[in-house]
Order: structure tokens, then sequence, then C-alpha cells
DNA sequence: ACCTGAACACCGTTCAAGT
DNA sequence: ACCTGAACACCGTTCAAGT
């Protein structure tokens, strides 16, 4: 079958069956991704020339745009940053066994970083200078993407040891709700704490 | 060359020459592990038989055991804790592109698991009950994973984009420090955050 | 422009065979 | 116990060839 009229692949086509891929088994391969697209390997080149790598930034896209409808600009600058982290880790939520894919990789997807861009102009007009506002964005982006992680293989999954006096096998034991409820919680108490400490950041230098 | 009198490789041996490949070039193949020991992949696997994941899990180990000797308990448990988290911080910075590799990975290395035991103690003795307890842990390790995830590509990596009036890009060509310090200074704050607010979950329930 | 087929270099892992 | 050699199934990527 050579070249068809009407294309078989788009690059939309090609990501999501890639990320469909990841959510079930945790990863996907070139032959595994063209199987499921009813194509030739080399065929996905043509739509990704960047290789593998560049099917997993298009999959950071996918994610970005899952949770694009929070659009408003809320007067209060912590509103916004709560609206946005949340939203962020919501859309990794989605799809946990993808989170280490993205971790390794530089991030050029376009939606992605128009995002914290979008972050940057709220924090700035809340009156963040240069060096505040990166260490704010820093360590909002270091506590989610590392949040997103603990909700992938959570805390509680090695911590059930044999030992019975351990301290954490204890309180895991101990702790009510399930695994990805708690990684959650702790999520929300994380973030508020860093939303209450950041205002110290602002009109500093 | 059977059977040698002394082995020619410990585990030890194995796990340090990979970490030393991946410092160099950000990764590790058997094929490229075995040559630098001058040994045939195939015998990896007998000091190894979890394979490549087990080599990773050793990796882990080496770092938790570079940053030991901070051994004893201050009675101030925000000490200890930012003691802990700086050393934890501090062994990924010596390492950073070992991050990402063992991000994907559940944690088995014993060393680093006592770690996390030290601390549990630690928060527990301080009057943190099991829920709090979980989520002050859990909180912790988000941050300082993602901090060390940080440090290995910096934020300004993919932000210093050609866009002029991008807040995000002016923020970083007018910040001072170099990428690597500016990271470093962003994990100090967000701890120091975080340090604090966690108090307020001693007692909880 | 878009897909195929064949080919390449390389990978992680297994296992019988040596001592 | 510890290393080798050969073998296996699989991987990501390239590229000329078709329309």
């Amino acid at each position: 079958m050579p070249r068809p009229v009407v294309p078989l692949l788009s690059r939309e086509q090609i990501a999501a069956a890639a990320l469909a891929l990841i959510d079930e088994t945790g990863t996907f391969t070139l032959p595994g991704l063209a199987k499921a697209l009813n194509v030739r390997p080399s065929s996905i080149y043509h739509h990704f020339p960047g290789g593998r790598e560049a099917i997993v930034e298009a999959i950071r896209g996918l994610l970005a745009a899952e949770g694009l409808p929070a659009e408003e600009h809320p007067h209060d600058w912590q509103a916004f940053v709560d609206g946005w982290a949340q939203e962020y880790r919501r859309s990794f939520a989605r799809h946990p066994k993808v989170v280490p894919l993205l971790t390794g990789q530089t991030v050029t997807d376009p939606l992605t970083l128009s995002g914290y861009e979008q972050l940057a102009r709220v924090l700035r007009d809340a009156g963040f200078h240069d060096e505040a506002l990166l260490h704010a964005v820093t360590i909002l982006d270091s506590f989610i993407i590392g949040s997103a992680l603990d909700a992938t293989a959570p805390l509680g999954v090695w911590a059930d040891s044999p030992d019975p006096d351990s301290a954490l096998g204890a309180a895991i034991r101990a702790a009510r709700a399930d695994p990805e409820k708690r990684s959650q919680r702790s999520f929300e108490i994380g973030l508020r704490i860093l939303l209450d400490g950041l205002g110290s950041l602002r009109q500093l230098p």
C-alpha cells in the first residue's frame, strides 16, 4: 500500500495511540505503536522526524491540551496559581504511567511552555520580580512534578515492608485512605503551604 | 578466561562503573558497562540476577552511601529534616544525570529506605501522627525529587526562547546567578517554606 | 506528500559450557 | 562460584523505492 489519497496517519493520532499504549503497559515501542496504527514503523518517521523523543513531547502536548479550559485570570494570584497547579497535577494523575517518561526529557511542547508563561505573567503582575518570580515558578514546578511521580508510585508501595516496628510501615498501615487519595491529599496540603509561603517572595528585590 | 581464582567483579564495582558511565554520557548500556569492566555482558548477570533494573537500584544505594555521615539526632526535628533534605538533594546534585533513571523505578535499596525510616522516626517523636507523618514525608520527598529533576534540566534551559517579551524569558535573562546556583537557591527557599508550614501538621489527629 | 520494505547497528537477557 | 560464547527476540532509525 503506497501513498494513499487521504493520509492514514496524523501527529495527533500517533501521539494519542502512543499515550494509550503507555496508559496500558507503562511504555511504548515504535513497532508496537506501528502495529496499533496498522502501519509500518518507518511510516511514523514521516510525521515525527524527531523520532521517539518527539512523540513523547507530543504526548506532553496532549496532556496539556486535556486540561485547558481554565483560561480566566482571577484577580487573586494565589487563586490562579492554585488552579494552575491543580490542573497541572490533575492531567498527570489521569495518565500516571506517562510521568516518568516525561521527566527525562527537556520540555519543548509549546502548549506546556505557554502555560508556564501564563503563570509567570500572573506572578509578575502580582508583584514578583525576576529573581523571586523564577524561584516561585521553579518551586511550584518541582513540587508538582515530584508529586506526580509520587502519585505514580506512592511511598506506601515500598514502605509496607516486613519490619513490624517500622515507623513508616506503622503509619502506612494506620492510614485510612487509599494510596491514590493520600497522595492527592499530600499534594493539596503541600501546595497550600507553598502558596502561603511564596507570598513572602513578593516585592523582594 | 574461565572462572578466575579471585573474582573480577563485585556488585559495588559494577554499580560504580555504571554510575561513572551515567555521569559521563547520561545513561549506560550493558555492553558498554561490560566493556568498561573488561568483561562480557553475560558476566554481569551473575552479580545482578535482576539485570539492568537491579544495577540502577544499586546505584541508588551508592548515592545514599555517599552522603551518610550526618547520623546525629538533633533535638530539633526541623533541624534534622533540614539536614536530611539537604543531604538527599546534595547526593542527587553530585550526579544529576542519574536522577531521571531513578525516578522511573520503585525504591528497594535498603540504605535509602532506612533513610526514610529514620526521617519517619524523628517526625513521630516530634509529635506527628500517622496520617500527618505520611503527608510530611510525602511532601518532602516530592519536593526533593522534583528539585533534583530541576537541577538536572533547569527551567531556564527551555525558557530562554526567542520570544522577546516573554515574562519567563525576561526573568531568566535578568537573573544574575547561573542556573545551577539558582536551582539550588530555589530548593533552599522552598524547603524553608515547607519546614515552616509542616509544623502545623503536628498533633493533628 | 506519504507509506513500504529492507537493512543496520544495537540492545537486554538466557543458558549451556568451561574451570 | 564466576566468567565466556553463542544465541534470541527486540529495539530505534535510515533510506531508496514506490505512487
